[in-house]
DNA sequence: CTGTTAGCGCGTTCAT
DNA sequence: ATGAACGCGCTAACAG
């Protein structure tokens, strides 16, 4: 079987220029009904496609949307990833995917295989985003994030949720359970773990418990047992993690030590990612609306399209999702 | 701000015509060294990067593999993808991403966007593939498929692990510790799920455990509770899982009603996915090589390019990785 | 109003 | 080392 058909077969079958073929399919008007279903009728039985890179060519737009994430491995990334690729598919576009870029390098790579593709715009749905890179992505296409960076970037949209409120949330919830020494555990250092430490410290500030304040910091892969070991030691009954994965590290070091969760350590999570309801006890967690944010995310890049030009940094309110680790 | 340089702009440049600036750019022998020079200096200068998409236009390669992944949510699959795109990048190559396509309209509407992109290959990681339309897809550009369908499909590629082997481990690691009323847990109909229920059977036969069969069945979706109690009620110590959710859910069900693991019920997953290590205790589990499988159907891939027209089937060896579980 | 001609976009390729 | 043609769909300008 020989290649593919193109407009040319298609016009040669149905007797007309290759030009008023390509109108047809389109759906333009200046085509007369007749001719119009004689076309139709030979793309059909030719199974003609149309070809997306010689379109792309001519156009200017390839309808491709790259989607940049630090990693897979957490649910709240893949979630992401997969409201995005949903809201994508809505709008006839498609997701190039991108993994990984956790270093700066690795990172740059991807975004200029992104941009040598000529995507029609980049969704990134990572913490490790430099800001100068992305605004270097940004002069090849529209760049929107999903998370956060440090301070907003200029030319840059994104989607975030409040860390703050979300980790006043946590607190909040503790605290209302008669909670007063609530520990923060954390091993990021990247601009969303650090509101969300930012929002523990004021939130324990605000009911009083400054002097309680205790934040376990490790490095990545360094185990939690240690630093939550002390702060149990220390009269600790409670711990805000920075995430759900961390929570759930949480939950597997009482279980390893036969602490009962939530009576002898209540657990308050991140992100309410499907690990939340894998954990036991169900993880009590700060709920981000991850389906609206890849939505939202596609949103912007259309506005961007469609010529918006000013920066437009949408923050959604978070919820604290209870169930019984808390 | 312009649009990007082209070729174009590079030989003017380098006083030299565009033809020569393309030889020059690839490495072509017929480009006098000084010549050379002259070219990638002036394409440095430009910040020239060559449009991947005239380039695919013309050579019939677009260099994107297409991946079709079931769900995102599977630790597993994800894994799987993760090596894939890691593979394809070392060859230059770009991975396209759909998801979702448990359906088999969406899985070939996909297909079909995917193959309108002019994708070099497809890696399908679903076992919702239906034949018909991974052959259909096939016919646009080789396909391989990482998980098992029911036969080997003509003229598609594949990657698998031993199923039944897997689970005579699990059955057989059970039986070593004394296991004699082992239930199999499973909620899937589809080939690998099959298989390893086969394997399950025709292990337990082997060890002369034909009686104490007893296979767990639910819906997607459906709680593995109810069934699971009433194997138990029945005296039986250990649990089969179809795959690492699955062995999650037992683990999790045996948490809610107080059951130790594994002196009250012993649990073995499939897949050894980061679920495995996440899960307390620690879950016992068929490791499959999924780095290995995405770089593998990405090399088969390869080959078909090169050539290669007679399908292969590559079946890998899964592995016990022995935890707390069982 | 209906339909055609003649490029164009950008990198590759081949005959000169 | 070069000009011209090519891949395939789009589109401005033009003819009937």
């Amino acid at each position: 079987m020989r290649s593919r058909p193109t407009i040319v077969d298609v016009a040669a079958r149905a007797g007309v220029s290759k030009s008023l073929v390509s109108l047809a399919l389109r759906g333009d008007d200046g085509v007369s009904p007749a001719t119009r279903e004689r076309i139709l009728a030979a793309a059909d039985e030719l199974g003609y496609r149309s070809n997306a890179l010689a379109r792309a060519l001519r156009q200017h737009r390839t309808m491709l949307l790259g989607v940049v994430v630090g990693s897979l491995d957490n649910p709240y990334h893949t979630e992401v990833v997969e409201s995005v690729e949903r809201a994508a598919e809505r709008h006839g576009l498609s997701v190039l995917l991108a993994h990984g870029a956790r270093r700066a390098g690795r990172m740059a790579a991807r975004l200029d295989a992104l941009g040598d593709l000529d995507v029609d715009g980049l969704v990134v749905v990572s913490s490790w985003a430099d800001p100068e890179l992305l605004q270097a992505a940004a002069r090849r296409a529209p760049v929107a994030m999903v998370g956060r960076s440090l301070e907003p970037v200029a030319g840059i949209d994104s989607v975030n949720n409040d860390d703050e409120r979300g980790a006043a949330l946590a607190v909040g919830h503790l605290v209302a359970a008669g909670h007063e020494r609530i520990a923060h555990l954390t091993s990021s250092r990247r601009p969303a773990g650090l509101a969300r430490r930012a929002g523990y410290e004021h939130a324990m500030a605000s009911h009083g418990l400054d002097r309680h304040v205790r934040v376990i910091e490790r490095g990545r892969d360094e185990p939690a047992g240690p630093g939550l070991d002390a702060a149990l030691a220390d009269g600790c009954s409670a711990v805000f993690a920075r995430n759900d994965v961390e929570a759930f590290d949480a939950l597997d070091h009482a279980w390893d030590r036969g602490i009962d969760v939530p009576a002898g350590l209540a657990v308050v999570g991140y992100d309410d990612s499907a690990l939340a309801l894998r954990a036991r006890p169900r993880l009590t967690s700060v709920h981000q609306p991850r389906a609206e944010m890849g939505a939202l995310a596609v949103e912007l890049l259309r506005e961007r399209w469609a010529g918006r030009t000013a920066d437009r940094h949408e923050v959604l309110t978070p919820r604290l999702v209870v169930r019984a680790s808390a």
